[in-house]
DNA sequence: CGACACCTTGAAGAGGTTCAAGAAATGTGG
DNA sequence: CCACATTTCTTGAACCTCTTCAAGGTGTCG
């Protein structure tokens, strides 16, 4: 249970972007591109290494790879060369069906890693979009592998991050096959929050990047009972919602939907 | 697409049970316990490994542990210390909340690996239950990332392994996400059978492991909906069905169902 | 054989979807 | 900078799928 404090740097609506640089930048002339200098290390490699590690580290990254608003980082089908750290930006990943059918699988935002999918076949088997204009760094997964053969806490976080991911993902088996249309929004809108909160942005304002449709697909909703939801959470004083802008008013009303489970009648 | 041949051992009803020695086993009283030895390696660890890599492998399951039918062999909050190789028997596995929420992840067979959700926070986070008698390959996690610093083959399987769960899960998703009760159950048959047949079993026959309730839990129906839906397979003439004992009389139709996607009324 | 867990089936009801229309925002090109 | 096209979002009404509640049947195990 966190307390519902206003934003830290008290910032309205429009501000609240995933992508503004709240989290200080150095003048991005200055800056090696290398994961030792790289302001978001903490959240995609692993913590307390020594020096000699840490310029191990550095030669992960081959390059960065900028990703416009809307275009693919991967699709589906193409071969796995690398894992994907996001700098800044955000992502969706989706599955898809030759029949058409589609579910997004997750929402990625900066410090998270993606194209864990791809290492099994050697192919990937999602795509990933980005949301909005987006930056990666591009870690060669042979680079990876030799790497943390030597470096055991790189080794070790790898295991991590997909055992995170693994563990998420039983979060959303969980939301989409026991929850309620109310409380599926109610726990998206709060991870969402969470994650964005952790890095340095409001507890109780957030930008959503994404449509109705895609928030409905990842939440096993058509995108008007999302709507719909939203219009219910705002009758009910819960939240604020403009468009894509939306500050949470109670925090702990929408814990409650999560975690009362109640029965309908109740 | 593969035919639907009969029972590669013409086995009926009661012989179909996941466990029965069908994959054909030495004398246990002659086997060491090793992998090296085991008619299960090329399912849960790496192919391709030289002799020496092999006696390194084998130092990996430290232990063989038996599970009651019903028995948990760890359960949520738990401290992470092993993974664990099925080497017979059938588990469930799932996550419960606070509430009294509660859904299943996965089912497990002989040659999968479960325990990964306890790498990330050293706890695991999900109950694995065993489903009939079951006898596992106990391997202690820091045995595994040492000996993966080694044996590139085996650190390239931990990573597959843990991808593959991903992908799985992925698969989940979209299921729950965006299908129908009916393809959801022939979706999950298809699997079950598919799994089934890698090992040797029949195509078209299998006996669940599982009640009505959990297979409801796992695709996110009641188990009402699960029962209702296997009834009006049978009246399709798409299985046979007698309690737990599934006959699959057209595997096309299921496919059918799966990926045509109907619209209703179409 | 009796107790218990599990499964099936019916009928009523709720939650979410579908279809449809219009409003609001966004982007584009002149 | 404005007009227009497009995308996105909201809301209403009818419908449908799945759930809920209930009762009875079947199988299993001590």
């Amino acid at each position: 249970m966190f307390d519902v404090t206003p934003s830290p740097m008290g910032m309205g609506w429009r501000a609240e972007a995933t992508s503004d640089a709240k989290i200080p930048l150095m003048n991005p002339h200055a800056i090696k591109v290398a994961c030792s200098n790289c302001n978001l290390r903490e959240l995609c490699m692993p913590v307390g290494l020594n020096a000699g590690e840490l310029n191990r580290i550095d030669e992960i990254v081959a390059t960065r790879h900028q990703v416009k608003r809307g275009a693919t980082l991967f699709s589906n089908g193409e071969k796995f060369t690398s894992l994907y750290a996001i700098r800044t930006g955000f992502f969706k990943t989706c599955v898809t069906t030759e029949d058409g059918r589609d579910q997004v699988t997750g929402f990625q935002m900066a410090g998270e890693v993606i194209g864990l999918d791809g290492i099994v076949s050697d192919h990937h088997t999602c795509d990933a979009v980005a949301l909005e204009d987006a930056e990666v760094c591009v870690m060669p997964f042979d680079r990876i592998e030799e790497l943390s053969r030597e470096v055991t806490a790189l080794q070790r976080h790898m295991h991590k991050i997909m055992s995170r991911e693994i563990v998420r993902e039983h979060g959303v088996m969980l939301l989409l096959g026991s929850m309620r249309a109310e409380e599926r929004l109610a726990a998206f809108l709060l991870n969402l929050v969470q994650r964005l909160h952790a890095r340095g942005f409001s507890q109780s304002e957030l930008l959503l990047r994404m449509t109705r449709e895609e928030i409905g697909s990842y939440l096993g909703l058509k995108l008007e009972t999302v709507s719909r939801t939203f219009s219910k959470f705002v009758e009910d004083g819960i939240v604020e919602v403009k468009q894509r802008h939306v500050r949470i008013l109670n925090t702990d009303a929408l814990k409650l939907i999560v975690n009362n489970n109640q029965q309908p009648g109740q």
